[in-house]
DNA sequence: ATCACTTCTTGACCTACATCAATGCACAAT
DNA sequence: ATTGTGCATTGATGTAGGTCAAGAAGTGAT
């Protein structure tokens, strides 16, 4: 296993794992029980984002150096093994398909706990680029509303 | 390279690359253009999942033997490499995270063109063990909308 | 120049789901 | 038994964004 500092823990039901902000590099895997993570939008709203029963692997996507969006915590009485990331041993292609993760990671929760203006201005800042090359209807779809919707939102935007 | 088979290909704009329904082993790295991965609803409404422009790869996350639910086609005239997935040679690690994306693909796309109900329902087929273990309003997090709202989705298809 | 085609915008109306508030219900603690 | 606490349900009402239809403006082909 090209993981390191592997131990074993029991959670109780309710216990916080890991918070979101904290710089983590920790992997949670399940041996019995059940774990949830989730994210709190700026109104306070819970959004899970998975759980996790036996066997599963639950961790935050994020990089070594990032603050993470996701606490975890244990739904029941649960017996976990926990791992350390090790960014030094991973290949370029694994780097690749984490970092496809992290950025669906982040697509989902927007989807869930943002409104279409924030989800908008979001997609404007991520890719700036993109914006100058594809129609409007097109950022509508990927952003999940009609073009219609995006028009009048737009137009809202540029009144402020 | 891990990958075999690569060629360069030309594609015009609007010129499609892969349908939903194919058996598809083949990975789109952008040289230069824009390509795009949408998938089609029920009511032939298109939901792109991902923009890929210069340098990046894109591909339906499926795996070998079931067919892809994106279609991929060109937004502007591109030249794309194409590489043949080589399943033999993943790695159970990298396969586990290659699960995990096409998990989150269908998350994305179920979120922006399905209701709750829909939802909802695909949950419980999915993931029949955990209605049982957590509460309603977990799950109604998870899904993306209040406790009332599934509380009376569920009524509703109790009704039928 | 004009026709076809697409994109964007705007208006009127509709609907899925959110919000807020009240009630009932189970289960745990005393 | 009774009080609390969290969960599910129900009702009344609000709202973000969808749908449908009509124009306006740009673009390419002939």
């Amino acid at each position: 296993n090209r993981n390191i500092k592997l131990k074993t823990i029991n959670a109780t039901k309710g216990q916080i794992l890991q918070r979101s902000g904290e710089l983590n590099t920790k992997v949670f895997t399940v041996k019995s029980g059940l774990l949830r993570s989730y994210s709190i939008d700026n109104k306070g709203k819970e959004h899970i984002y998975m759980f996790a029963p036996e066997n599963w692997i639950i961790t935050d996507n994020c990089e070594g150096d990032i603050p993470c969006d996701l606490y975890i915590d244990a739904i029941e009485d649960s017996t976990i093994t926990v791992t350390e990331k090790d960014f030094t041993k991973l290949t370029s292609d694994r780097k690749s398909l984490i970092k496809r993760i992290n950025v669906l990671q982040k697509r989902v929760i927007m989807l869930m706990s943002s409104s279409a203006v924030e989800r908008y201005q979001h997609f404007v800042e991520t890719y700036p680029d993109i914006i100058q090359r594809v129609p409007q209807r097109m950022i509508a779809s990927y952003l999940g509303i009609t073009p219609e919707a995006l028009s009048r939102l737009r137009k809202e935007i540029s009144k402020n």
